[in-house]
RNA sequence: GGCCCGUUCGUCUAAGGGCUAGGACACCACCCUUUCACGGUGGCGAUACGGGUUCGAAUCCCGUACGGGCUACCA
């Protein structure tokens, strides 16, 4: 590795939004990548165009802008080892393919559909539910192993639909190296003959990983779980294509798991918490899932639980920027297990990222919330100071609505109950009182209301306790909220006793 | 079924042979707060099970159980 630029990539594939667990995958890469001074590259995977889901690939792009994860290289940002799109490199692949066929390494295939499903239904036993095409059948297939030579190239020449198969050896021992779970071994006579190459011309992923990453310079493979099983056939692919040695390094990152196991898409309207980044449109259903940045999270907090999500930096630190998590993280600590998803925590790193940023920070966010929710703000001072008195009791960026909209829009159906039952022609004249003695203020802030506020309690004998709480419903509507008197201070004189008057009426 | 990966409080995790197994979320109690929160203090709560190795095991080895992934001309 050393004098050797690092080279990092994700590689999507766009059939469908990309969900939580792509964007840790994501957020590994370039973590790595940053903390290396190298280079990180989004390389489309878009080799089955069956499974090709419009819009997928613009939404991985938004997904990235928004948690600020951008990479070096990808169809959108360009770079010296394009096209990064496996589509448009379709035909590259070919002759990586053929390179192998005639050093005996792979091999044609011309058996239909039909006749695979024959074969498989025929090997079917209870022992075995799911034969494979492996060097135990491959010699009773039509393959370039089994047919004559002559016979091959006639239906070569003549257009019969073939592909390309892995000659997988029938008794080697595959070793093979893991950042995150250290060695494990594979046996070749338990794999299958994987294709390499479709009838359609398209490269499988095996084939296309190997080759893209070769070309691509790439040095390190951080990727999901899942592909541990193939990886002993990357591994041949590599040894037998470009030299082990020239192989990256490989890390396969743990699962997030939902409340019943692996998450799925689904999960997300089932709980009631989002899996995808964004709001994702499926085209095909026309359906709208809403994701963290609709719920209120801030990419900031996204980021935050997601590192933490299978990986530390060893201490009790929990809260990082994309800068601490830059300069702290490492591959080797992240975890072998699978990680379920809590999102009571994700809330909580939330909670924590919102109290921790400026109100300003938060502004541009909360009032497009606001507005979202009919509410135009005219006086963008007061609601940064409005967002000051209240982030510390808002989990989620659309708490805002609820915990400061009473700021610009006095509620429609205040809390009458809370005041009527111990309303009486006391505490009325009381308000009366303290209307006139406000009105006359000069100094309207905070410590002056509350002073002339309890003097006069005091000096008609009444608790301030009792004379607290229709204050607060006559300002806010409800009993939540800032301390009363700030909020006094923030709507200003007139307001205030608008405010007042306004229900000192509605409880006659 | 086969292969592979995994297993510490309910959840995320620390402790990579040596203190009463530590922290965070959630939950509970108390304090602060004449609202709701924040904050503070405390509580509840775990090494899956069985064998080894060792003076000593959450940690190393083996087995069992459980969980997950893969087993396509999908990625």
């Amino acid at each position: 590795m050393a004098g050797k630029q690092v080279r990092v990539r994700f590689a999507p594939s766009p059939t469908g939004g990309l969900h939580m667990g792509g964007m840790r995958t994501v957020l590994y890469n370039y973590l790595f990548a940053r903390k290396h001074q190298g280079r990180f590259i989004l390389r489309i995977e878009d080799t089955d165009q069956q499974r090709y889901v419009p819009g997928a690939e613009e939404y991985i792009y938004e997904c990235l802008k928004w948690t600020g994860l951008q990479p070096d290289e990808s169809p959108l940002h360009g770079g010296d080892y394009g096209p990064y799109r496996q589509s448009e490199r379709k035909e590259m692949y070919r002759q990586y393919a053929e390179k192998l066929v005639e050093e005996g390494y792979a091999y044609y295939a011309f058996d239909t559909a039909e006749e695979l499903e024959v074969m498989r239904e025929k090997m079917k036993t209870p022992d075995n539910p799911s034969p494979q095409y492996d060097f135990r059948v491959r010699l009773q297939m039509k393959n370039s192993l089994t047919l004559p030579e002559e016979q091959v190239q006639e239906k070569l020449n003549s257009g019969v639909p073939y592909v390309i198969r892995l000659k997988m050896p029938e008794n080697e021992t595959v070793k093979f190296h893991d950042l995150i779970r250290g060695d494990s071994l594979f046996q070749t006579a338990l794999l299958d003959d994987k294709v390499l190459l479709k009838a359609d011309g398209m490269p499988t992923y095996h084939l296309a990983v190997v080759v893209d990453d070769y070309l691509m310079k790439i040095t390190h493979v951080f990727r999901g779980e899942e592909w541990l099983p193939s990886a002993p056939a990357h591994v041949l692919l590599w040894r037998y294509l470009f030299g082990e040695e020239n192989m990256p390094q490989w890390a396969h990152l743990p699962l997030i798991l939902g409340p019943e196991g692996k998450l799925s898409k689904r999960d997300g309207m089932k709980y009631g918490f989002p899996v995808y980044p964004l709001e994702w449109k499926d085209p095909a259903t026309g359906e709208i899932i809403p994701g963290f940045r609709e719920f209120g999270f801030m990419p900031q907090a996204f980021v935050n639980f997601l590192a933490l999500l299978g990986w530390n930096d060893g201490t009790d630190k929990e809260i990082f920027t994309l800068e601490e998590l830059i300069e702290t993280f490492s591959i080797e600590r992240v975890h072998s297990a699978g990680a379920r998803f809590d999102f009571e925590k994700a809330k909580w790193f939330n909670h924590t990222w919102i109290k921790l940023s400026p109100s300003a920070t938060l502004l541009p966010e909360v009032n497009q919330t606001f507005k979202r929710n009919g509410i135009t703000i005219s006086d963008i001072q007061m609601l940064e100071k409005a967002i000051d008195l209240v982030k510390e009791r808002c989990h989620l960026l659309s708490d805002f609505m609820q915990q400061a909209g009473f700021f610009f829009q006095y509620p429609e159906n205040p809390d009458l109950t809370a005041v009527q039952a111990r309303w009486n022609e006391e505490k009325k004249s009381f308000f009366e009182n303290l209307m006139q003695l406000w009105q006359e203020t000069e100094t309207w802030n905070a410590a002056e209301l509350e002073n002339r506020f309890k003097t006069k309690a005091e000096s008609l004998h009444i608790k301030t306790g009792e004379l607290l709480l229709p204050l607060r419903i006559m300002l806010v509507g409800g009993k939540f909220g800032p301390p009363v008197f700030d909020i006094a201070e923030l709507l200003g004189k007139a307001e205030t006793l608008k405010r007042i008057q306004n229900l000192l009426d509605r409880l006659k």
